[in-house]
DNA sequence: TTTTTGTTTTTTGTGTACAAAAATAAAATT
DNA sequence: AATTTTATTTTTGTACACAAAAAACAAAAA
């Protein structure tokens, strides 16, 4: 039942972090499924640690919003609602409006050139058709974006929020029967940062988020029933 | 040096949880300055109880931005620069404007009525003259807006930018003059909320977010010198 | 005086033991 | 058979012990 857990072993790092990154990765990858239990013995034995790395990595995914710990009950991981996945697009959604209009006016020739890499990245994920690439080169193409905007405490909250939703990262490519809405708005997006029109790419990034709300939340209600 | 720490006796909590919200408030309270080293031992003796908790909490303190830690040198509370306080006013910004957005669509009557005594609550510590009264009205009036918006997530998210800025709370208020400004931004708030006028109400919010932003700037550069 | 080196102390990292609470299973009662 | 009661087991909560790393200090050398 549940997926045998391996240590990640990051030598360098504290026990407690490598075994946070382990979990997180688990819980991501969909090893660990939501309101599965997270014990803290069984896991100990699994990771061959002892309880106390295990205790503080539970803490950690608790504030990340990854487990849920009700007390002398242990911890769960947590499970998302139709309703959450709406709330944390909304709130994507407002920050990457904030992320546009950052980058637009702090984007250096550097940050282009990153973007144009990642595009013609994107563009060759495409044609090979593996969804899985195509997922990975289109956030690579934002992570480009969310650090041109040069604010860490926005970075960091954007990555938490992806987090929460990583589960549901692959739906709205999967549904797409062609990609070059896709591709275009990408386009389109780097040349209004190159025009520094903060309206254009405002209004661009919010299309491009919407069409991802509307193929996830469909999956999510499949998923949910 | 150290402010003699006690344990907020919340019983029915477990022990972590009492920690980290006595910790927290320390550290918001500045009783636990910037900087200042957060040693187990010695945190477990004042406060009467294991280094286990003391950890745990540590870890969640972290997580939320409070603490920094080290790697075999330990947690300190986390200080702020002025780029880490116009970064976080930034987001708080975008998700202020967020947050009047939801409120205008989802206001009830019941809503309203709490945004009614919370201004005239406000009205009331103003005339008083009570700094650290006005800066609590103020706060529970915009609490209001944010339950308002009914989105946890993003309430999650505001709350903790909050919390990083606890430190300089009292500056926006503390330098005005007279609270004139502040009081009709609030009763345009309410009226543009009325007659669901976001345009509106998202300039208002914007603009009384810039006063706050613009106080507090001046303070944090003084206090860093 | 300044630098270097070695020793001691402090502090964190990790594991384990024991107590208390909750969940589960088994027995007893209706 | 259903329900309550009582053991039993599991699991968390907390404390403590020991090892290893880092910091602080002191003594010796330049």
């Amino acid at each position: 039942m549940n997926a045998d857990l391996k240590l990640n072993p990051n030598a360098y790092l504290p026990l407690r972090d490598v075994v946070f990154i382990t979990l997180r990765d688990a819980i991501l990858k969909g090893d660990l499924q939501p309101g599965e239990r997270l014990m803290e013995i069984s896991l100990a034995k699994q990771l061959g640690v002892s309880r106390t790395p295990i205790r503080e990595a539970i803490r950690m995914l608790e504030k990340e919003g990854l487990a849920v710990t009700e007390p002398r009950r242990g911890a769960r991981v947590a499970g998302m609602t139709e309703k959450d996945l709406n709330d944390v697009l909304e709130v994507r959604d407002a920050l990457d409006e904030l992320t546009v209009k950052d980058a637009c006016e702090r984007m250096t020739e550097e940050d282009f050139e990153k973007l144009d890499k990642a595009l013609s990245e994107f563009k060759t994920k495409v044609s090979e058709k593996n969804v899985k690439e195509i997922v990975e080169a289109d956030e690579a193409f934002h992570n480009v974006l969310y650090e041109a905007a040069r604010n860490p405490k926005l970075f960091d909250i954007v990555q938490n929020l992806k987090e929460q939703m990583y589960r549901y990262r692959f739906e709205y490519v999967k549904e797409l029967s062609d990609y070059s809405t896709l591709i275009s708005e990408h386009e389109q997006i780097i040349d209004g940062l190159r025009y520094k029109d903060k309206d254009k790419v405002v209004s661009i990034m919010h299309e491009h988020l919407r069409n991802q709300v509307e193929s996830v939340r469909k999956s999510i209600i499949e998923k949910n029933v």
